[in-house]
DNA sequence: TAGCAGGAAAATC
DNA sequence: GATTTTCCTGCT
């Protein structure tokens, strides 16, 4: 089924998939081709129309306005995060990019595998998933795969999903898995729920087992802010720690910064993560989350500008020899 | 609260 | 080809 959406606000297909955010979307050419909704969905930006092209009827126009955000006024989010040079700065640079709607189970289980690893190894690793245990269907001659049912890796052995390249992350997507699978978690009612309340929610503990192994305050502000509208939540990764450390020292407690003078390490703790996070929240406010992902972006970039041989990914692909 | 392990692949040297 | 780093969390 093909159909167009018109843009009335900025909007930037390429950052928006360049944001790290998704892990399901690749570009083949002047198209981004990903798996949505349990259907195959490929859209390219003409200017302010998106072409798009779905397998299933599920997936319209009305469907891909909700999972861009299309419906929100980004130039005021802009405006309200630019408060100083480095978020202005960014906000310029990657103008266009956009938070985008993800639905809640997929976003908890993808960020469960992003531990340790990169994005390129992430999409690895969830690509591996989806193969072995989503529903296949056909779209354009190819065998394509929903994201699975957390029935379907709640079911599966954790050997076997060892082998899918998890490593220690197995275990705990089967335990996520199960938790959702059976009902202990209501995406719907956390949404609902204040932006610490919700946070909480999903940290918490249940008859003393954690409610959801392998998801600690990062993964959980992912979630709630890829899944959950909470546009104030502020996921602090590696990057955006640096970024933080570098232009906002004044967000950085002393006891971090004696500890990062001394062992030059980045490594928050959980009372360091809350600290600066809520820090944050103050400073950028209701929309702290896309200031987040706007430095996340200016800070893989300035990494990506040292290596000037490797800085488009179009070149990357194409010239790379074999291994 | 601190310190460490965890698994594999990408990035870097 | 070896080493370091990687969108971190759990356990002691």
């Amino acid at each position: 089924m093909e159909f167009t959406v018109a843009l009335d606000s900025p909007f930037s297909l390429e950052y928006t998939m360049e944001s790290g955010q998704l892990f399901r979307w690749s570009r083949k050419g002047e198209w981004w081709h990903g798996v949505v909704g349990g259907s195959a969905l490929k859209v390219r930006q003409e200017g302010d129309v998106l072409r798009c092209s779905a397998s299933s009827d599920s997936v319209g126009s009305g469907f891909v306005a909700r999972y861009f955000r299309l419906d929100e006024d980004l130039e005021h989010i802009l405006a309200s995060i630019s408060r100083d040079q480095p978020v202005a700065r960014a906000a310029q640079k990657y103008y266009g990019m956009r938070l985008v709607r993800q639905d809640a189970w997929e976003c908890l289980a993808s960020f469960v595998l992003a531990t340790n690893a990169n994005i390129p190894r992430i999409k690895k690793m969830v690509a591996e998933v989806c193969d072995s245990c989503g529903a296949a269907f056909e779209f354009e001659g190819e065998t394509l795969h929903a994201f699975p049912r957390p029935e379907a890796l709640a079911a599966a052995p954790v050997a076997d999903l060892r082998r899918m390249g998890l490593g220690y992350r197995a275990p705990f997507l089967k335990h996520v898995a199960s938790s959702v699978a059976e009902g202990r978690v209501d995406f719907t009612r956390v949404a609902s729920l204040s932006y610490e309340e919700a946070r909480d929610e999903l940290l918490k503990d249940l008859f003393g087992e954690k409610l959801l192994l392998g998801v600690g305050p990062k993964v959980a502000d992912c979630v709630l802010l890829f899944s959950c509208g909470k546009d104030e939540a502020f996921p602090i990764d590696v990057w955006v720690a640096r970024a933080l450390a570098r232009s906002y020292p004044k967000l950085l407690d002393s006891a971090l910064k004696s500890r990062l003078a001394r062992d030059g390490k980045l490594r928050l703790s959980r009372g360091d993560y809350f600290r600066i996070s809520k820090a944050a929240r103050g400073r950028f406010g209701r929309y702290a989350g896309y200031a987040q992902q706007y430095l996340f972006m200016a800070a893989r970039e300035s990494e990506a500008g040292a290596t000037p041989s490797l800085s488009s990914s179009a070149e990357l692909s194409a010239s790379r020899p074999s291994p």
